[in-house]
DNA sequence: TCGGTTGTTGCAAGCGCTTACATTTTCACA
DNA sequence: TGTGAAAATGTAAGCGCTTGCAACAACCGA
């Protein structure tokens, strides 16, 4: 018995007149004990009630079979709908999964790593490749497995399981320019210490970048993700000439709260301004008009992700990060313009 | 040195040439070490770059500061924002937050109570009040400190902090009784293993009951919470006569799939029939028409909970539970009934 | 029957930390 | 300057488990 009362493993052996080792053994790897033996031995374990303790298990195996994960925030449903599929796959291999939350500042991030860290994690699932040196450096002297997601590098130090944001953001744009406007709006997440919404912005001028014709960015909002934040930058956005012919947003709750906006205000969608989002939020189809948006593939990101640290963890080879297919959703909020404006 | 090379408290103390029970002290209660021995201790934590080591920290101590949370399922976002704010008490306190999901199946969550016990979870946080009696019996002879939310319950044994879902349900219920509807039809989520979801229909059936003059219920749908279920019970329920003047759903993500279904089959929302949800999800007030349903304060109900689960396991006197207010919102997809329909 | 394999089990040394208790130091006050 | 209480520190005994190694048993073919 333990302080707390509970049994031991060394009850265990006692009771079914084995050596602790070989209780240990029956537990933690039940191929290598004999048959009779571990019936005995899963006898005592039932009568007795033992359950092993975490505590002497991390200690003695150096492995807490417990895994960090940092995300901006659970209050966006993409991050949300990952964590699910990340915690089945670590809930298959036997695996707990901690979990904290940036609020996307890099320092509140690195405070949470080391608390994951502290706190026994074996690896970590980070969100995005760009971070302060400060916080490379802990992840490297300590030696902690680590993935990211959310992006996709093939350059970058740590595998990345995800996509290519800049890619997403190329896509849209490049779907809008192709329907003949030439005056575009962009709504944006605070690119600041973000590289995916940086990449995305970036994107999108990237595709005007590369277009014929007098396309030209007329106007670019950073904001919050927020339903309330993509109201106001659209205000911002029609408040003054030129006006853009289509607002791209950084993902479907800007879009989404654009567009809200935009019926406040009687302007129509897409007829007089097209609004486009990016992620196949549940938003982009409940909305109305539906968004025409970038379909990013949250759960198989994250069961990707999963699976790529545990490997990494498992230190079974060389780990290669994996770049997932993104897919141009089309639905309503997305039209040619009403007229192609003059150059 | 330890055996991955990091150093120990061993190392510290030798560094700083004081015991390693100055060291763990000064680690752990900085106030009972001498200012100048702190000091230098702190130097040589620096200078070797120490960080405490988990195991065994917990294996002396019997505490991991680490606490486990189980909910149904993240892709609820009700459940996720909830879990952010339970996330932030607990980082608040310098705990860490395990994270496991139940797909609403007891025996799952049963498996990951038990998995995040193993892991080392010094309390938990549980989502409603029922369980089998295996699960009861498990916490209770395990000790587990545990809190139940989204719920409430005084007569509970765990102390449960949220709100009472019969209410819920009664409050839209009777809002609708009030307008004038006397069929209502009711989209509920799976009542099966889910006390909230059972509550909430109760609390429209107890409307119904206590409601004079030829209220009735015409039809009864349960089903998975998604918009595509929200769909198809729409289907059912308008399928055949009566028809219901009112649809009662369980929760905003059914109420904006009927409604979704109701556009696409030309009924008109609410002058043909009326449509309510309860939960206050974001969906609600982009759908249109905007859902009138019952805010529920996730957020808060998260935060509290986590206090709670704090109190509870710290163990400082006996922890009541708390219920939190609920507020119907009125929006615009709840009107009079057309006619009222002779009894 | 014997040596060699293969399969099982036990021995025992820690893993790195906390904490009750003992000991030493400090310091206010007489 | 002496005294006692309080403050600071040290001593050392584990916490419950894993695991390398050694010991032993069972079984094989020669």
């Amino acid at each position: 018995m333990d302080r707390t009362g509970h049994p031991t493993l060394q009850d265990v052996s006692r009771h079914a007149g084995v050596s602790t080792a070989t209780v240990s053994r029956c537990v933690n790897d039940p191929e290598k004990v004999a048959r009779k033996t571990r019936e005995r031995i899963e006898r005592a374990i039932e009568e007795l009630g033992y359950t092993p303790n975490f505590g002497g298990r991390v200690l003695a195996s150096r492995r807490s079979n417990t895994i960090g994960v940092v995300i901006p925030t659970m209050n966006n449903a993409m991050f949300a709908g990952a964590l699910q599929a990340v915690q089945e796959v670590l809930s298959d291999s036997g695996k707990s999964m901690l979990v904290a939350t940036s609020g996307y500042d890099p320092e509140q991030e690195f405070r949470q790593i080391r608390a994951l860290v502290g706190s026994g994690a074996d690896g970590l699932l980070l969100i995005g490749t760009d971070r302060p040196a400060t916080t490379r450096d802990y992840l490297a002297r300590r030696a902690v497995p680590h993935v990211l997601t959310w992006c996709h590098d093939p350059a970058s130090e740590a595998p990345t399981v995800g996509f290519d944001n800049h890619e997403a953001g190329k896509v849209i744009a490049e779907a809008a320019i192709g329907l003949g406007h030439r005056a575009l709006g962009i709504i944006g997440g605070i690119s600041t210490d973000n590289d995916r919404a940086a990449g995305r912005i970036e994107g999108m001028r990237a595709a005007v970048a590369e277009a014929a014709g007098g396309v030209r960015i007329v106007g670019v909002q950073e904001t919050r993700y927020s339903l309330d934040r993509g109201d106001e930058a659209f205000d911002r956005l029609m408040a003054r000439a030129p006006i853009p012919s289509v607002i791209l947003c950084g993902n479907d709750v800007l879009a989404t709260g654009a567009i809200l906006r935009a019926r406040a205000r009687g302007v129509r969608v897409p007829e007089d301004v097209s609004i486009t989002g990016i992620d196949d939020h549940d938003l982009a189809r409940v909305v109305l008009p539906a968004l025409t948006t970038v379909r990013v593939p949250q759960r198989d990101m994250g069961r990707q992700a999963a699976q790529v640290l545990l490997e990494r963890i498992s230190g079974a080879g060389p780990v290669r990060g994996r770049e997932l297919p993104l897919e141009l959703v089309w639905r309503d909020s997305l039209a040619a313009p009403r007229q192609v404006p003059p150059d």
